[in-house]
DNA sequence: CTACATATTGAGAGTAAGTATCACATACAG
DNA sequence: CTGTATGTGATACTTACTCTCAATATGTAG
């Protein structure tokens, strides 16, 4: 099922369909918490070795592009990739004690931008940003 | 005076004050729009070129932990460094037409953070994110 | 003022992420 | 089933850091 759901989102996007990004969406699907470019890089080579490391960037530019994959990047760190549920522009909830990231919905964040543009009078166009703590299982873990 | 009060800040943080800390905090202080890795070391050796790469980096980490310096990072860019006014962690508002980077006040973040909290038991540690958009002074411009 | 322990520097090599190039291969529209 | 646009793999390159190490400078204790 969800691969089909892949498939269906990269053709939509009117993105080619190939055996290496099957691949290589299929490898993002099954990760639990978001791939370092290294990391995703030799889980692909240990599926299919022969696929080049150009391949990989550039699939999962494709992947960016139809909206499947977004790219986590906070200071001194390295970024991650990670396959989004939500269609669209979003946000991220990740939990440093379990690594899961849970998509932080436009309700949430919608409030918030508003309260930007009436407070600094600053128009809002886009922002891109990840919040770190504990999630609710964890949370509920250490009681 | 703001010379003297980053020499403070780095001293207050137990940091050592050499001439290349000085000059690179400099150069941070006057750029008017964050630097990039090699935009920064370029500016660095052009007032002095004997300061080496390594240097660059390590005086950037040393004033990020006296909190004098924030990194940008954002997915796709290359990341940026700027010299921070407010003390402490806190966020910021870019705008994308004249580059100015302004900080978003805690009273602005803490009800969302709040909202985070409460609509989804995330419990929230730290976020580091940046809005883009366009600031009151270059809105007012384009009416 | 001097000496010393300790932190910092510069040079340069090394690593990781990502991009460019180009000949060859393949998806898919017609 | 054929043609063409697109994707692929190999490889070289670039950018952004990081590491090492001998030489040097900082700030403190005497």
């Amino acid at each position: 099922m969800a691969s089909e759901t892949v498939r269906d989102r990269i053709l939509a996007a009117g993105e080619r369909i190939t055996p290496q990004r099957d691949l290589i969406a299929g490898v993002l699907e099954t990760a639990p918490r978001p791939l370092s470019a290294s990391g995703l890089y030799e889980a692909v080579a240990r599926l299919d070795p022969r696929i080049g490391r150009a391949t990989v960037f550039r699939t999962v530019a494709a992947l960016e592009r139809a909206g499947i994959v977004e790219q986590l990047s906070l200071p001194g760190e390295r970024s991650g990739y990670l396959l989004c549920a939500t269609v669209g522009h979003h946000h991220h909830l990740v939990c440093q004690r379990c690594g899961k990231v849970s998509d932080l919905p436009e309700e949430t964040v919608g409030p918030f931008f508003a309260t930007i543009e009436s407070d600094h009078g600053f128009s809002v166009d886009h922002a891109s940003f990840s919040v770190y703590g504990t999630c609710a299982g964890c949370s509920a873990r250490l009681v």
